[in-house]
DNA sequence: TGAACGTATGAGCAGTAGTTCAGATGAGCA
DNA sequence: TGCTCATCTGAACTACTGCTCATACGTTCA
């Protein structure tokens, strides 16, 4: 690749080199690409925001998210990969909840910055961690 | 399409309408899945970071971004298409500046929360050199 | 005035992502 | 044991996205 064709071109040099120093490390973009990927679309962001005041089953979100259940299902299948929810089965169904704080965070400042009152403000709705079986 | 299908099937009737009920507007969860598009991409995070500190030309971001100058002017114009850029014109030098309070707090979240301190939220945190004196 | 330069833009291509459909898996029930 | 139910999964299709290439635009300089 030429890039070095791209990067030869530069007006201010040292201010180049300074953000260059301060910018996080490509795996550090990587990831944080990817969960703002994860937060990209909005049947997934409804999903999400549901799970924000606790667990749900994969039909609920579906209702929730006015999406079949089989897309609901590739999303969550999505998440979990990414451990950003995670499962509890109960017989034939799952319970999916919210696992990983940095995407509440995320979705909390956003949720905030459109005038939402974030769940998290009632954190008494959230499921806590489960105490065994 | 039978969305009908998939909505018919709950579990818990009232835990869904109080969640729905609690879902901020279509419009919203669109927006707000787009701003997060607008981060879902490795090269336009590095542009952005790189804005957090101050305003650049289209070149040095170019250099930060590590991509062509039409590959990051591309992402210039969509991102001013969202008007979480601006521009300010110098001959023939664009200089662009993030203009977006909102994506900067998301930026600033995020870059927190991989363990990098925002230049732009703590300057002296950036070069935690000893204040010995 | 014309050439070089920095940037902007459109077309076209390649890779990716989301959806649906069909079928599989495992649990509960008669 | 066989049927139904809730969920999961893979394949195929479609739509979108980001890239490069070519080129246009306005500015600066000789």
């Amino acid at each position: 690749m030429g890039l070095e064709d791209c990067a030869v071109r530069m007006v201010d040099p040292e201010r180049v080199a300074m953000v260059v120093s301060a910018m996080p490390a490509d795996d550090d973009i990587a990831g944080l690409a990817d969960v703002f990927g994860l937060l990209a679309d909005a049947g997934r962001l409804r999903v999400l925001v549901a799970l924000l005041e606790g667990e749900m089953c994969v039909c609920d979100l579906a209702s929730v998210a006015r999406a079949s259940e089989s897309a609901v299902s590739h999303h969550l299948r999505l998440l979990r990969a990414h451990r950003v929810v995670q499962v509890r089965r109960a017989g034939r169904m799952a319970y999916y909840r919210l696992a990983d704080a940095h995407v509440r965070m995320l979705l909390d400042v956003a949720l905030t910055h459109i005038g939402h009152a974030p769940a998290a403000a009632h954190p008494e709705h959230a499921v806590p961690a489960q105490a065994g079986g």
